[in-house]
DNA sequence: GGCGATCTACGACGTTACGTAGTAGATGCT
DNA sequence: AGCATCTACTACGTAACGTCGTAGATCGCC
């Protein structure tokens, strides 16, 4: 099952950080606010935010709706979600999956292990 | 635990057929040796395999030695290893590792949740 | 109802990765 | 020496991304 479907190219350092102000507001934020809080770090002009904000929309990692004359900007999926799709995605990607789940396995902390465990017990219990 | 590196671009289209070339060789290969596995599927120049491999090699994805007056190409690291890898960084990615990777249990198939039970058990024992 | 502040839409430019290939020069066999 | 082969280096087009400017739409206020 090698899925030729091609991979999602990574965020770039910009749309990193801007998705990271996203997932850390609690609502959704205007370019205005994504600007402000990038502000501390960075001095971009505001419509690079905009350009940055407005490209992470095209390719739905992020979804708008207005709020006055104004957009408003938010995650599309928990940084958690877009994490799980990527492993996915590298997963599909391996050719021989019991192989690159015990190699997986064997790279994971044992914390790590330990909270994979639990997930697994988890899902059994839920789905019997 | 937000780690900043930067995740690894993916491979781009024929970067991926080459590397599967390798994969799916036993032992190293030359150009020439790729770029005749690669005419069933693509019509290529010699000297674009060439070009492909050597910036496989720079970003330390093939090693390569000499034979004779060729040189000879080997994936440095197994295709499971590379999603394993992939898969790693995607988690170190996340925010909340647990989050994270309950949501990657919930997406697996029930065959991989097995195999990755049976990963963790492995390493149980091995590791005791 | 017009003015100024604010926001969006769209285009633009530089850089880098990648697909693709050509040319020139080194190397090795006969 | 001569020919085939291989490498090294350069190059060009396209697309993504970081970065921003300009022009025009909008909203609140006097």
């Amino acid at each position: 099952m090698p899925p030729d479907e091609k991979a999602p190219r990574p965020l770039g350092d910009l749309e990193r950080l801007v998705m990271e102000q996203l997932w850390a507001a609690d609502g959704a934020l205007t370019v205005r606010e994504v600007h402000e809080r990038l502000s501390g770090t960075r001095e971009l002009a505001y419509t690079t935010v905009m350009t940055v904000l407005d490209r992470l929309a095209k390719k739905q990692l992020t979804e708008r709706e207005r709020a006055g004359k104004a957009w408003q900007y938010k995650a599309a999926a928990p940084r958690e979600e877009m994490a799980a799709d990527l492993m996915r995605d590298a997963l599909d990607r391996a050719g021989d999956r019991r192989e690159a789940l015990v190699r997986f396995v064997g790279q994971v902390s044992d914390e790590e292990a330990a909270l994979l465990r639990d997930a697994l017990a988890r899902l059994e219990e839920r789905e019997g």
